[in-house]
DNA sequence: TTTTAATACATAACTTTCTTATGCATAAAG
DNA sequence: CTTTATGCATAAGAAAGTTATGTATTAAAA
């Protein structure tokens, strides 16, 4: 039933872009902003999520502030020093993959000659 | 040593795209193919290309057809008209995500409001 | 002419990275 | 009250690669 066609090793990029911009963000947040950016056209599956962002902890690229609101928990993630570096390099190399593969499946006139 | 990073999900549309283009080729072949197109920055690696490859053929988008040179066998693949229509729809696919993620990931100034 | 590199296929074991399916709990809305 | 939204989490499985091998033929190099 998902229709979201998201291309395997992306989600982490996509998670460390929008902390870069948003400087704190909860999870279930993440799902919502993504969601509402894109259309509805990219829909992360919390099955994912979460563990992407405890991975992305446990390495070291997040860190972690809980926030209760009455008795319901958010869990407030931001980048290290680390993530920024991390957010950066990820991003050009997704560029990249999405320049040569504009051009290997010729999605536009070639402009770069290396 | 691999430093390719390819996104999983796309080998099969390099794969489909590049029969519509060339009509016919084999494994190896398609390997020195998108070395070559890519500036060597995408290596496809045969432990992945040909699985793909036959599934694509148990699935109909591919038809097959051996070659001897010699005592040396090619299998020559070409598109079936299944194939066709899937090389299509994946390529615009494929090309459909590139555009939300440049947004998303702020490649580009936004220019397609819905 | 023997050794090495290139050509050409293949598969098994493993890893990464998702999806699907659940589950729990609180808060708001109907 | 019962459904929907918010907010977390994890387990099981599928998908799609990488890595490591293996075999065999042919061309090039030493």
């Amino acid at each position: 039933m998902s229709n979201s066609k998201l291309y395997k090793g992306s989600l982490s990029t996509i998670i460390l872009k929008l902390l870069r911009n948003e400087e704190k963000m909860y999870g279930y947040e993440i799902v919502q902003k993504v969601k509402e950016l894109t259309d509805a056209k990219i829909q992360l599956t919390e099955g994912a999520l979460y563990p992407t962002l405890h991975s992305l902890q446990k390495s070291g690229e997040l860190d972690i502030e809980k926030q209760y609101m009455g008795k319901r928990v958010r869990k407030y993630y931001t980048l290290t020093e680390q993530g920024l570096n991390t957010a950066e390099k990820k991003v050009s190399e997704f560029a990249e993959f999405i320049e040569t593969m504009k051009f290997l499946l010729d999605l536009e006139p070639r402009m770069n000659n290396a």
